[in-house]
DNA sequence: CGCTTCCATGGAATCGATTCCATCATGCTT
DNA sequence: AAGCATGATGGAATCGATTCCATGGAAGCG
């Protein structure tokens, strides 16, 4: 009843051969058509997989590919878990999944059990900064980043963010002090958004509607999209209109609500995920704020429902599913050399932004 | 520079003792203080981690869990995902993510995957049916079923969705006909949400709202909510009021909008997923009709966004992450004798339902 | 006809762990 | 003091595949 799977041995056997002969005609080797034959039909009969257990021990070389992403709650991470699982289909090879929840700990945690499972590439989302990363590509992991690259150290003045901007435009940061760890990351092959111009198109876009007080709403791992933000409406920039939540909904929506109670005299709302989309949207229904007409607001992240609300959002999308998709490709083609991709994003105009309403 | 990992060999040599130790140091067998405060040592200073390749094949026993759904970018589907990570990460064990897209063959190929890679405990939102389900348990899979049981073959009359029915209730179905097969996958544990309850609730509810021609719209795998709904409605059933759909958003709103056109006399709908139910409030709205004055809407689903619809959706809570969470403790007890277990749905009454606008 | 070449083939080593079993030292009992 | 029990320890087998290498037979060529 409890038929135990057949081994190479088994089919060796039944068809009078060799296992080596029953390797070879499995993957391709040199054989005679009567035996290839004969092995093949034993095989068949006796419903024989060759265990991965077995070959990738043998070969040292694992199969799989890790996937670490923040959340699968977020309709945005599900976009891109569905295109790194295509590719992966398509090639045959198994995904280990793994949730960080933003944090650091964790991430480094499920990067210590892909290791032990062999995995030896990676698709991250990172949570943590280099600290985390480089030894993991030191250790010999083929990584490739996905939506996000890690974040930099702090930096003392907002050099650190030009830099990681002008990485966003394909050219290498000038060699500054800390070169070390933050250039063994970066030559972790990466695929993004064009986050740059997402934001500076969705300031433009509100900056050309008149508004003027313009806020951030940010989350972990927006660090690009907040550089970007400051670039494209600074300076000088109304730091309290810059906020940050951390990755789960209750914060997003604190965070919204503060920012909308402290700074009544905002007009616009940029939202850096749609997490943050949705908090803003609660948390001006909430007080009473009418969108557009008291305020206007653009969310990262072209989700379904964005349609459905009402107004249905204007939004800066970006192609998720493409983005794990050729995240999986490069992680396959495994080449150190891989460089970067940049995958560019659309501002989708719906409904929720319109003009400043003058102050009266 | 690529260094390789270090292996029990090479502890082993470093710490002067024989392989046999240093496993049994590490798997917390018996050793003297002394040498085990060696090997640890070792073991810490060469960052020795045990290859799960080698004690998987040794121990024929595999790591892991496989977890297939049918789409990653349902948020339901999302929320369950996050449930089996939580659970299979506080038990130290990988998951291998598959996403099948209701499509039973790709389901078939994925298991065979997992089947390749000695992962033999599986969860599973099932597509196929029981000829998928059946060879896979003899085989000696560990399956739990999550959130949906396998369809079972067409029944004649609806006896069979009688059967079905009383299963979900905890009893036992009347062993019938076509017993063989479906015994087998019906003794496959499963985590499931109070269907039953969950539409009969709905109907009831949009019954006092006065509203007698209720639609149902479905999508693969919600055979036991149409049948409660087909119960709970009915008889006679108005056969015309209850459509389906394929898995993909166009499908769904191809169905609603087609539903809402061919039948401009119904005044109420219940969509049995979240995917359906933005299908029906993006039809609604296409086609002028106002929610919930011309239409009234139950989705299944309680997804973050229902509350940014306007009006609020009014939902039928099913809780996806307990539904994951669940599902995981039972396939890592791995008992063949676990009952199955049945959680609670909950009718969340919002803005989307109201009183039936009388013909006049 | 004899030698070389080539191909099919099977035995055995290998990958990294676990685990059975034999060995040896130590301490305790009678 | 001798024998026995106990516990620590290392060698070797094992899991299921791949792959190196040796062997043997057939075919080709001078």
């Amino acid at each position: 009843m409890e038929a135990k799977r057949a081994t190479i041995k088994d089919v060796a056997e039944a068809a009078g051969v060799g296992v080596a002969t029953v390797s070879r005609v499995l993957s391709g080797g040199s054989a005679s058509p009567r035996t290839r034959e004969r092995v093949l039909a034993v095989a068949a009969q006796l419903d024989y997989r060759p265990s991965a257990l077995g070959r990738n021990l043998r070969q040292r070389r694992t199969g799989g590919i890790g996937l670490l992403v923040p959340d699968l709650t977020d309709t945005f991470f599900g976009q891109l878990a569905e295109g790194v699982l295509a590719c992966a289909r398509s090639a045959g090879e198994p995904v280990v999944l793994g949730s960080t929840g933003d944090d650091p700990e964790r991430e480094a945690e499920l990067v210590g059990m892909l290791l032990e499972q062999s995995v030896d590439r990676v698709i991250a989302v990172p949570s943590g900064g280099a600290d985390t990363w480089t030894p993991v590509t030191r250790a010999g992991m083929t990584v490739v980043f996905a939506a996000r690259l890690p974040a930099e150290p702090a930096a003392d003045d907002d050099h650190g963010v030009t830099a990681d901007l002008m990485l966003l435009d394909g050219v290498a940061p000038p060699s500054a002090g800390r070169a070390a760890d933050v250039s063994a990351v970066s030559a972790v092959p990466a695929v993004l958004a064009d986050d740059g111009a997402g934001v500076r198109t969705a300031v433009r876009y509100l900056r050309g509607l008149g508004h003027r007080r313009i806020a951030f709403l940010g989350g972990p791992g927006h660090d690009r999209r907040v550089a970007a933000f400051r670039e494209a409406v600074g300076p000088p920039v109304d730091e309290e209109l810059v906020v940050f939540a951390t990755g789960s909904r209750d914060s997003a929506y604190a965070a919204a609500s503060g920012l909308f109670q402290s700074r009544p005299d905002l007009t616009a709302v940029l939202a850096a995920g749609n997490v943050l989309g949705e908090a803003a949207v609660l948390a001006a229904r909430e007080l009473d704020l009418r969108v557009p007409r008291d305020v206007s607001l653009v969310m990262y992240d072209d989700v379904p429902w964005a349609e459905l609300c009402s107004p249905p959002l204007t939004v800066i999308a970006q192609p998720g599913r493409d983005i794990g998709y050729r995240a999986a490709e490069l992680v396959l083609r495994g080449g150190r050399r891989t460089r970067s991709v940049v995958l560019p994003t659309e501002l989708i105009v719906r409904g929720s932004c319109g003009p400043r309403r003058q102050p009266y």
